[in-house]
DNA sequence: TCGCCGAGATGAACCGATTCAAACCAGAGG
DNA sequence: CCTCTGGTTTGAATCGGTTCATCTCGGCGA
């Protein structure tokens, strides 16, 4: 390893100061055409890269961002991640992505880490409900925005989908597909957005005119496919199968669907599925899911740009609360046939 | 937004020197128990958080290391970054995941950004084989290590997967149900894990005393479900279909076996598919994927930790190369019942 | 009583950039 | 010839930590 090089090397090098090669940097349009080939020319030849800790000490002002999500491994936020990154590097800004893999331990140090990276902000989906402890944030003048969480603060950015009318979307259509046994699985209570869904598939019921006990809740610990393989696997155990399952995401979905399928049972002529997200795979699944849609690429990039919004004029700068409207994508896996919707509607 | 503190407040609050608190922070065995506590104290009063960066410039040494994947999407590389994650912050630092989405474009920019950020570390898949512009990193100290990248390069660590025993295991497996008309489907021409497996395809079929006419090759321009899907109709609109298909990846598997499987083709009956990485979605799938196993989790912490070890001894550092062995799960989608065996054997 | 020792605390120098008041300089105008 | 002006360049101060040579001081042995 050669002894690093700094500005100086440079600045000696160009027979300039090290104000002027800063300035080339920074302000290239103050420095003489002249002098800045000279500077750039020295800077190519040493292989100079600037050291953005030390200019971010000096100028109070990071090229990073933070994005905090829940699981990584669901491929909605992975896309909502490219998202941000898009948004973010036309900004000039960098992500640094964490996954507090749905434990709120490890969602603290993430956003300490941040916190002592003195990041320009953080886009964090929280992995509970509630107030989230984020003064330390705060308190260094790090602006927040929250990504897909429904309670509204008063103090930050939010973008969210209407989760609540999402659920709606999806038992409404149930509902006109002529079921009438739909068995909705959500995650455990924390999760706000499942809970949203499940209020919004009950609106839909109420709004059809239709009892209530059309619909049944079934909790899974987690909403991954795994926990929609045994979610699957506890219907499959029950005397009558109901004639829909509506989950409260695709990963969900997607493993309920094969627990069922591999057990023989005929989607959607016995059993129809609607997941939610409309992540890739859906499309993809053996039998293609419907799903409720979520602008995943626009929340991230929308949630980006909110932040840098904000920390650009931070004095007069006015919280919005983004609401995206998510939309039904119907496919095979809920498409009954005639026959079907005279047996049970 | 208060003025931040730094840590000169919390001195003047403890009534202590500077140094005092810079001690109490990294070597807290060299200062009076009563001291400690007061400054603790003081920390905790004031909230105060350490300024990473300031850090990092003056001891020179940072706290992050980078992780540059080709497609976030891929759960294969999430798995990776959870393993990477999990090692790094056992040894106390944090993972900047940086996605090059197969663009050599955005690779060099991620590249450059590590660089310019003075992280401890790089860990990087190469979107391409062949020597990676690395200098940039080299010349600052900052160690890289390969991750999943077959041509081993005297002057770093790296950690690899055996694929081309991953392919001959595949297609031994395939020739042994007795297929005999077997294409393997493999990516563009850059991507050396997929050539990799090609070649132990034909080394499968060599060995087995096959005409090397029993794997064909069709090539797909990226890895993912979509050139699954487009691979499998190309397979479908021929007069007569393959009866095993190999497929370079799990994300290729899934798209391809969707399909087929919509078509029509029984799956194993009529088409074996076999796929690699064994992803969590290819356990779940409609018809339960055989795959090629590779320790995601393992490759990730084993990378992570040959470049902790080695920036802690950079000097009497021996580079070492990690090589995998790859493992066949074999799944209902490649176990072809007695019939289909004698028909095509 | 004196000197020495070592644990603990101190504070100034330093890391590599940015920033800005001041210096510089060439040419125009008086 | 001198002054003024505006475009360039300079160099020192600064950001918030870490480090280390130096200082302090109570205790102990001679």
């Amino acid at each position: 390893m050669k002894p690093a090089i700094s500005i100086r090397d440079v600045a000696i090098l160009a027979e300039v100061s090290v104000g002027t090669v800063s300035n080339v940097l920074n302000r290239p349009d103050v420095v003489a055409a002249a002098t800045r080939e000279r500077v750039l020319a020295a800077i190519d030849e040493l292989g100079y890269v600037r050291n953005e800790p030390a200019r971010q000490l000096r100028s109070g002002t990071a090229r990073t961002i933070g994005l905090v999500v829940p699981d990584v491994g669901n491929p909605f936020f992975t896309d909502v991640a490219r998202g941000v990154e898009a948004a973010a590097s036309e900004a000039g800004h960098a992500v640094i992505l964490c996954n507090s893999d749905e434990s709120v331990e490890r969602e603290r140090g993430h956003v300490e880490l941040l916190a002592s990276q003195r990041v320009h902000g953080v886009l964090i989906t929280p992995v509970q409900a509630g107030p989230v402890p984020l003064r330390q944030l705060q308190d260094r003048g790090i602006s927040v925005v929250l990504v897909d969480h429904p309670t509204a603060e008063e103090n930050r950015c939010s973008v969210a989908v209407d989760d609540r009318h999402g659920g709606e979307l999806a038992v409404t259509h149930l509902l006109a597909e002529g079921c009438s046994r739909i068995v909705m699985v959500t995650g455990p209570p924390g999760i706000h957005q499942a809970a949203e869904r499940h209020r919004g598939a009950r609106d839909a019921v109420r709004l059809a005119g239709r009892p209530p006990e059309v619909l049944e809740e079934l909790t899974a610990p987690a909403l991954n496919v795994a926990c929609g393989l045994r979610a699957g696997e506890q219907l499959l155990a029950r005397a009558v199968l109901p004639d829909a399952v509506f989950c409260a995401n695709d990963l969900l979905a997607l493993g309920l669907l094969q627990a069922t399928v591999r057990a023989g049972v005929r989607v959607p002529e016995d059993l129809a599925i609607v997941g939610y997200d409309d992540i890739d795979f859906a499309a993809a699944a053996a039998v293609p899911l419907t799903s409720v849609r979520q602008p995943r690429h626009e929340i991230g990039r929308t949630a980006a740009a909110l932040l840098i919004a904000e920390s650009q004029s931070p004095d007069e700068h006015v919280h919005r609360h983004v609401v995206f409207t998510p939309e039904l994508v119907v496919r095979e896996s809920s498409r009954r046939p005639r026959e079907a919707r005279k047996r049970s509607g």
